[in-house]
DNA sequence: GCGACAG
DNA sequence: ATCTTGTCGC
């Protein structure tokens, strides 16, 4: 497993990174409703960071959207290209996730990512930007609702309730199990909000988070410690 | 100025 | 994110 390089040119300080989210949030497309829910294939990404080693371990698992099976699955290592700064996460995660994508075999169709996509303060969450930089539709999917406001959407599975910044809903609070704390959906790339959240909840049959996140998850924690094991073969 | 702040 | 065992509850 080969490490992933930090690209020439990537941002080196808050100020390049932030000036480099306003160039390419006028790349977001809105006006696609994007894949239907429960067909082709649903991408779940995630990282695993140990700081420490300066080691990020990207996972990307395919599902197929319709019976949640595991299609195909990659990961990718790399280093800490970023340090984590609120509203700043995608400088952290791309490199490697990016690699992770390229390292697919099959089509990632639909790619959910932890996080946020246009709920984000300058409206280009990691969401978004990875969806601008590989042309794929994107969603985030986040446990947390940052910094915005939201009503405590209904007791059942689906209630949901706007996410807001000000007077603007830049995502949904979507109750994903019964009496459990809801996730923060929002659009990333050529999805709306009513079809991200219709795939948020097609990817919840069971537990409050997708399966797909749950299984990027798990997948690259496990690579990580993989990772770290080899490097440090006979610590202690 | 201070605190809050996706992962 | 990560450090970390058991434990209460459905």
């Amino acid at each position: 497993m080969t490490t992933v390089p930090i690209p020439a040119g990537w941002p080196a300080t808050e100020e390049e990174a932030r000036a480099v989210q306003d160039e390419l949030r006028g790349r977001v497309v809105t006006d696609e409703p994007g894949p239907p829910p429960g067909s082709g294939h649903v991408t779940g990404v995630d990282v695993a960071y140990d700081d420490e080693r300066d080691v990020v371990v990207a996972a990307a698992v395919v599902l197929d959207a319709a019976g949640l099976g595991v299609v195909a699955e990659a990961t990718a290592v790399g280093r800490i290209s970023f340090p984590y700064v609120p509203g700043l996460l995608a400088f952290r995660e791309i490199p490697t996730v990016l690699a992770a994508l390229a390292a697919l075999p099959c089509p990632p169709g639909l790619v959910v990512c932890d996080g946020y996509g246009l709920a984000h303060p300058r409206r280009f969450g990691l969401a978004s930007h990875l969806g601008v930089l590989t042309g794929l539709p994107t969603i985030g999917v986040a446990k947390n609702p940052f910094t915005f406001a939201y009503d405590e959407p209904g007791a059942r599975r689906g209630a949901a309730a706007p996410l807001r910044a000000g007077a603007e809903e830049v995502g949904r609070a979507l109750r994903t199990r019964d009496g459990v704390k809801p996730v923060f959906v929002s659009v990333g790339h050529r999805v709306g909000l009513d079809n991200a959240c219709a795939h948020t909840l097609a990817l919840t049959p069971a537990y409050r988070l997708p399966e797909t996140t749950r299984r990027a998850d798990a997948l690259c924690r496990r690579a990580l410690q993989e990772a770290v094991t080899r490097q440090e073969p006979t610590s202690r």
